[in-house]
DNA sequence: CCATCATATATCGTGTTACGACATATTCCA
DNA sequence: TGGAATATGTCGTAACACGATATATGATGG
């Protein structure tokens, strides 16, 4: 109960660097993510679309619904999404049979090739960034074990 | 150089799932982070520009290009994102005294208030989605000790 | 069986925000 | 001193998610 972040604890320059530091890490990521996507002519967006698809668990072909699920967005901003992408000719939409209000979704043989290339160029970078990410990480959350160029204890 | 990564590999329907599951993590973290910062009266990314301002090392006063850089975002972008900010009262932008062509940004106490609330309940949130991150990490990354509901080598 | 409600998807207008193109001020340097 | 580079700023544009709203289908009680 003595907990720091639950009262008005001074909260010195270097938590906030380490957040900091965390969030950026996360962000260079996420930009080379946007930036591969856009290079193999997708919106970042329909790249992560894709991969929901592809990487979709269990037997039943994934919905409209279960993008806006995982891609954490309103359904109706999915259809619209998905919407684009069959115009995009990247997913195939066919209504569900036992559930006719489900339009299943699949990946075009073209966007397989392209989901292909960029999930193997994202691991490699994964690989890449992930002691930096790992580190940052450990710092913002005060492990002891952190090693970085901060303060140690002392702000 | 056998690497699967660099060439046609067989990407399995795990891999995909892998590096959703991780992206899916990623994103519930960035979704409370928007979150808090909203119901903070913050929009998202005046909120990372307070962290990288707040955060920002060294002796140096962080300048608009440091934000930019940060956030990764372009110069302009930055400018226009500052000036949003003095506007909401949340920076305060000082020209520099031996650049003049740097302004020079500091939070106001209204922005500092806010921003250690808001980082007290990322750090405490972070905590909390910590152990899944690593975990969804660890899996996509084909790190052998990572368990999790998975086809162990095999698709 | 029918009314009603919930679910799943879709459409349209709107707001936020980053960008490209361009502009201005300042510093650096040969 | 005359560019070139740097730092910031302005304006119009485009992408995208949202709210409000609509339609179709499935589920449920009487």
């Amino acid at each position: 109960m003595t907990n720091e972040d639950s009262k008005g604890a001074p909260l010195s320059r270097s938590h906030y660097a380490a957040l900091a530091a965390f969030r950026y890490e996360l962000r260079r990521f996420l930009a080379f993510s946007e930036a591969a996507a856009t290079q193999a002519g997708l919106p970042p967006q329909q790249h992560q679309a894709l991969l929901t698809v592809a990487g979709h668990p269990g037997p039943e072909p994934p919905t409209v619904g279960h993008v806006a699920e995982r891609l954490m967005i309103a359904p109706h901003s999915a259809a619209e999404l998905v919407a684009r992408m069959v115009e995009a000719k990247l997913l195939a939409k066919s209504r569900g049979v036992q559930d006719r209000r489900r339009m299943e979704l699949a990946l075009t043989p073209e966007a397989e090739a392209r989901l292909h290339q960029l999930t193997a160029a994202h691991l490699t970078e994964l690989r890449s960034l992930e002691p930096a990410l790992a580190r940052a990480l450990a710092q913002a959350l005060g492990d002891p074990a952190a090693k970085a160029n901060a303060t140690p204890t002392q702000g």
